[in-house]
Order: C-alpha cells, then sequence, then structure tokens
DNA sequence: TAAGTTCTAGATAGATCGCTCTAGTGAGAG
DNA sequence: CTCTCACTAGAGCGATCTATCTAGAACTTA
C-alpha cells in the first residue's frame, strides 16, 4: 500500500478532476484515501491551498509525457497529432467521461480567486508548452512556429474536453483534432526547415 | 431597477462565470443581487439545482449571437474568425481575465456530478453549434465541413479560455484563432460549392 | 372594503465546511 | 530500556452551506 501522503495525493487528484476544487471536501479526501485526518494537516500544514497547490503539479506535470509519447516519438507529425486526440477520446469513452484533464476544472474554478493557485496551474501549463514545444520543433519547425502548434494541441484538448464531458460525445475532440493537423500541415508547409522524419 | 428575479439571475452567472458553481453560495447570491432570501425560493422553489440550471441557460444561449455579428456578417469567414478570437482577448484583457465563457467552469464542474445541470450545458453548446453551423455554411461549405468549423471555433475558444485565464496572456488565444483559420482556409479550398462573398 | 395572491423578509434548522487541538501509537536512536 | 519524533486518530470548534419555515407587506380582483 502506497504511503499515506501518496494516498492523499492521488485520492485529491482524483476528487479534484471530477468534482473540483470547492466541489471537494477534506472529510471525503481522507475517506477515500483511507488517511486519518490529522495526517492531513501534519504533510499539508498550509491546509486545503497547500494540498491543492501540491496536487495540481504533482498530478498535473506528468502529462507532459504525452508529448513525448504521441509526437515526439512520431514518424510524422500530422499522424501523431491525431494519434494523441485519438487516444484521448478513447480514455474519455473508458471512465464515462469523467477523466479529461486532471487540471482544467481547478483551473477555471481558481483563474479569478486565489492566485497561488492560479500560478500552480499556471506553472504545469507552461511545463506542458515547453515539452510540446520541444517535441514538436524535431520536425523542422521554427521555435515559433513549434511553440504555436504546441498551444493550439494543449487548448483544443482542453476546449475539446469541455465539450465532450458535457455532450457525452466524442465528436468535439474528432473536430478538434482534424483542426490541429490541419494547422501542423500549414506550419509545416511554410517551415524552411527540413522535416525530421521525410523517410524514416 | 430590474426585477428581482432577474437581478437574481444576473447576479447567479457573474457568480458562477466567476467562481463556478459550488464555489457561489445562495447567501452571496441573495447578497448581490440584494433580494431578500425568500425571494430566491420563491422564484425558484427547486433550489440551487434549478436556479443554476436556468442561468446557464439564459446566461449561455445568448452568446450564439457573437456567431451572427462575428462570422455570418463577415465579409471574409477566415478574417471573421480572427476578428473573434480577437474581440474575446480584448474582453479577456478588459476584464482582468476574468469574463470568458459564461458556463465553462460550470460545465467541467457538473459534468460528472450532476446530470440535470449538464444537460442544461449541453442544450447551450448544441444551440452555438447549431448557430455557428449555420454561420459557417452561408460561405459555401457543406454542412458537415461547416459544423467541424463551428466546433473547431467553440472548443478553441474554450480551451483558450482555461490557459488565457491561467496564464494571465493572449497568447493562447491569439495561436488558437490561428488555428481556427488554418482550418478554415483548409475547409474552404476543399469546398466544391462557392464562396457566399467571393466579391462583394 | 374584503379576500386572495404574490412577493418580501429573515430567523433558524441540520448538515457540512476547513481547521485546530489533544492524545496515543510505533519505530529507530542512544 | 527510554527517549524522541514522525505519524496516527478523531473529537470538536466556529463558520458557512442549502433549505425550510412563519409572518407580513403589497398588489389584484371581487
Amino acid at each position: 500500500m502506497a504511503s499515506t501522503r501518496e494516498r492523499i495525493v492521488t485520492a485529491t487528484a482524483e476528487l479534484f478532476r471530477r468534482n473540483g476544487y470547492t466541489g471537494t471536501g477534506l472529510k471525503q479526501i481522507v475517506g477515500r484515501a483511507e488517511a486519518p485526518f490529522g495526517s492531513l494537516y501534519h504533510f499539508f500544514p498550509g491546509g486545503k491551498k497547500q494540498l491543492g497547490a501540491e496536487v495540481i503539479r504533482e498530478a498535473g506535470l506528468p502529462y507532459a509525457a504525452l508529448f513525448d509519447i504521441y509526437i515526439a516519438s512520431a514518424d510524422d507529425l500530422v499522424a501523431g497529432i491525431e494519434q494523441a486526440f485519438a487516444g484521448a477520446g478513447e480514455t474519455l469513452v473508458e471512465t464515462d467521461y469523467a477523466d479529461a484533464c486532471p487540471i482544467a476544472t481547478v483551473a477555471l474554478e481558481v483563474a479569478s480567486t486565489d492566485d497561488g493557485l492560479r500560478r500552480a496551474t499556471a506553472e504545469v501549463f507552461e511545463a506542458w508548452l515547453a515539452t510540446g514545444t520541444e517535441a514538436c520543433s524535431t520536425f523542422g519547425l521554427s521555435r515559433e512556429a513549434a511553440r504555436a502548434l504546441a498551444i493550439a494541441t494543449v487548448t483544443s484538448l482542453e476546449g475539446a474536453f469541455v465539450l465532450s464531458r458535457s455532450l457525452r460525445s466524442t465528436e468535439p475532440l474528432d473536430a478538434a483534432g482534424a483542426t490541429v493537423a490541419a494547422r501542423a500541415r500549414e506550419l509545416l508547409s511554410t517551415s524552411a526547415g527540413s522535416a525530421r522524419h521525410p523517410r524514416g
């Protein structure tokens, strides 16, 4: 069994993802984590805010690896993007439209209400964009084009999650994937650099 | 002064937009609306859920008109899309990154927790997509292409709002606008139909 | 005027919120 | 063995949550 601290973080991340920050209670967290209430304030003396900030970072940062899995290691940039959106759609359906972005709900909740938590979400998004820019720039795109495409990928995924979860349909995710793919083709065609994988 | 019911709806919409559903208390609502607590349950006997559902619809549906303003009445589809994203960015900056989508935060909060409220958000998004599809199809796009572009517009806006509010920057909104514009050009170029505005 | 309806007004209930507090447990160090 | 300290355990605090309740004001209609 994982350590108490780990169980608290994991349980909080799961509850934040589904119920958001204000929708998640501390009693609910320790209940799901099977942890004593006192342990929560032992590990997170700053209370809910400290726990929230650490969960945002610990749950969010690992998702940057998806850029490596889907984009950086793909033979074709456009195909990699399409597979990323398809994979997101599969996860969404498998979890009954519950597990999408780990921090999006919290990010919107705290954007105008708590600057400390907002900064935590901003750090995660910036980390994703940095990894995404790196992944995209290996295909011969300029730094600016790679960052633009990374932003397009993340924003389209986030927005598609909003609509797909609300409509309970992967149609928004499909349309968003096609849109980012179009942008990738456009940026590749105007790129002066050579594609990394013109032929394996 | 607006009617008590109207003041309650307006105040709730403003609070939902910034603080979300669970982050908004009924006392807070009647306080801002300058309405007696009893009136809230007089007009909304179903309590917070009924109020929430009606606010989602009443606050969300009018935004469909933005498709008419920015897209349907534009001379050029791509330019209209770019102006829509630029306008969203201006609003965001003017309101200190607070006023973005009126229902996005609530939509994510309730997607997996309350099916009645989820359906209310789904109705609003579908209404937007219907208006958006109508607006895009006047430029000679097929029904499928017009709907794909409408979805791309809404999802990109929603996702860009998430990142822009978190990062406190319009960069995501700019990149998202360029992405949807690229998709519009692609769909227009492969469209068999004739553009509505090839020349005034 | 009288009766009836709509809306205002807010006290209050019962549950839950984040958080603090004290007490106890258990493993490793000296 | 004893001391120490990290951790467990949960009762309970004041505040706030949604919701209910009664009472009265204001307006409409007979």
